[in-house]
DNA sequence: GATGAATGAGTGTTCATTCAT
DNA sequence: CATGAATGAACACTCATTCAT
């Protein structure tokens, strides 16, 4: 649980959360996350974070409320950095190999993917369902990320690091690639071992010289 | 609405369904996957199927019953055919190149992909949330395909045709690309245009290549 | 089955009863008496009688119906020769004292008793709540049963074996107290071990001289 | 309804129960008792105690649990001040003869007796469909009763004013003479005009005396 | 005569939300 | 602020009954 409430406070300590408010956040990822949004109801969220029905009702005004809450932090707190940090290290040519970028990029980020699983597991699941949704993250993550990875991509395309192709393509081929790998690692294979450190290589070595083989 | 009966008789062909129940499954299929499993309502099903809402459980004893019913023959039944019949054809060396395969896979199940779409749709949501689901999908699919495509992938590695790397991890890779491309272009910007040819081509070169430039 | 068949020609045997029909009955018994007449469905009915659903409202128009055609015969049929045959014989002074009246009457219907008590269990249960049931009752067993009680009770009284006491009284203690015997005995200790014998000459020893010891 | 109100306040007075719940408990016990638990349906109940049918769940998880809350008490609450109270005063010698003890304790328990008579209508009528009701009825009444009366009927045994006879059959056929009268009065027979106070007097000399004339 | 698909009102129960305390 | 009783619409599902075959 205090493993949890870092996580919480990550993502959302700048508006100052009551201690309820916490609890009910926590409760409502567990839930979302493991049985979705709609099966999921008000009653039994409150009943997990420790607080009366009504409580979650005077800090979110409706159900729905209470998951953009959730899932809208992530993208404007999560995803913003990525791009300006890491991005900002490629643009200053911090890597000079896509590769390096790649595998900095997944490194440093895979604990906090890994503790921010059951959020992302909730965007993705209901992204489809929520126009609310998925119009804060066209405009907070594709616009944004793809303005950004345009850049990057082009620079590399231009020192001959990556082939010949529009920069959306591109994105969208190694970030369903990772995301892929994720989804696989996470939600289908969960009990299945896993050598990470192993599976993230192949998976980089995937995304920039694919399965047919170099003679 | 005669296209999808088209797609139901596809699907469903097997079992004699009477009218009633097409219209019921026809119903079920277009809300589960505009609004998610649990957030349909078997009312609202039964009054988009034109029948009594107790018709619906006198064909399918549960509503859970009726999501399997209408996931459960994608998976025997499409995938079924995939594997024997086209993978027949790459064991018969029809396919001298892995492109070509893959190319003749994805080209010739293009239509029904797309008719199937809604359908796989429900399938993708539910996975995470429906243990009995992932179940049959470990057993039909993801056993009885990594079988028959380890053999292939085995296949075209001996030929030099392929990286050596473990056939599951080949398999995960191409898999979630074919996925991913899918997911992007149906479900997360359906609204943008595609050049649908153009973008399989890329993928399938994105997939054997990979995103590194040859010098 | 053949036991429980043999009881259903009894009571039913004058009107011909298809083979379905049969089943109907024996199946509708058993579970009225096991759960309740309301708490029963007609298609439970259905299930374990091995027939449609439809069958059951060929034969009887109503659920109700069914219930009524079930207890009807059991007040007609037999609660009709017991007072026929036994207490004509009464009547005929076959018997000079009451306990050999009681013994007799109880001893060669105990068996039939047993065997319909599943049919009794559902008058008694029902006849609080279904006012056709209470009229029926009334006509046939009240009255029927009170009037010929009566004139026994009477001859007895003027043979000095019973206390001066309006007949009806008389009536209502003897038989709550047999009644009270098959409840205690079937319904609410059916898994102690009783001496039936035993206990059936108790209870008429009861009726006859009460527990007041006499000195 | 005061009146009811005051049956209420007598048998669920320890819990505090809130107007509404009051409100269920009395709407619950007139329908439960006139057309039986099964027939009677939750959303009745509601319109009669004038709540909304979840304010019944509120209070109640389900249907058998407000069945078994409306029961319960009138078990442990009213049996057990009998046994407690009316007991201890014979054992106390405070009733020389049997006669004098039966008629006290069913005079001054009349009152209360006619009052609860809807409550114990539906404990009798649901006993044979309960398990949970009969088995509380096992180790409220039928176990703590039949220990106290043994004593009892053992003292008066040995005073020589009853006969010898196990205690629990002395204890049945006491009993069920006693509630034979109440099923007869108050549930086949209310229509008809009773002389109340005679027929106890009547019952009471049944169990004690018989039927048969002393000469 | 027998079937079982079809019905729609009704079942017990849960829901998100409100509001007096 | 927080509570939890209260709501009534909605929920998945069952019911007795009908009727075309």
């Amino acid at each position: 649980m205090s493993e949890e409430e870092l996580l919480i406070q990550q993502l959302f300590d700048e508006e100052k959360l009551t201690d309820k408010q916490k609890k009910i956040i926590v409760a409502a990822i567990e839930s979302f996350s493991e049985k979705g949004y709609s099966a999921t109801s008000t009653s039994e969220i409150a009943k997990k974070a420790g607080v009366a029905e009504g409580t979650i009702f005077r800090h979110y005004k409706t159900k729905k409320d209470l998951l953009l809450s959730i899932v809208a932090p992530l993208m404007t707190k999560m995803i913003g950095p990525i791009v300006v940090n890491d991005f900002n290290k490629v643009l200053d040519r911090q890597y000079d190999r896509v590769e390096d970028f790649l595998k900095a990029t997944i490194e440093n980020r895979r604990e906090l993917l890994i503790k921010l699983l059951p959020v992302i597991k909730i965007l993705l699941q209901e992204i489809p369902f929520q126009p609310e949704l998925r119009e804060l993250f066209l405009e907070q993550i594709a616009n944004k990320i793809f303005e950004r990875v345009s850049i990057i991509i082009k620079g590399y395309q231009e020192k001959g690091e990556l082939i010949e192709m529009p920069p959306e393509s591109v994105a969208r081929l190694a970030i369903t690639s990772i995301l892929g790998y994720l989804f696989s690692r996470y939600i289908l294979f969960p009990h299945i071992e896993w050598d990470d450190e192993l599976e993230t290589e192949r998976t980089i070595q995937f995304i920039m010289h694919g399965l047919g083989k170099k003679e």
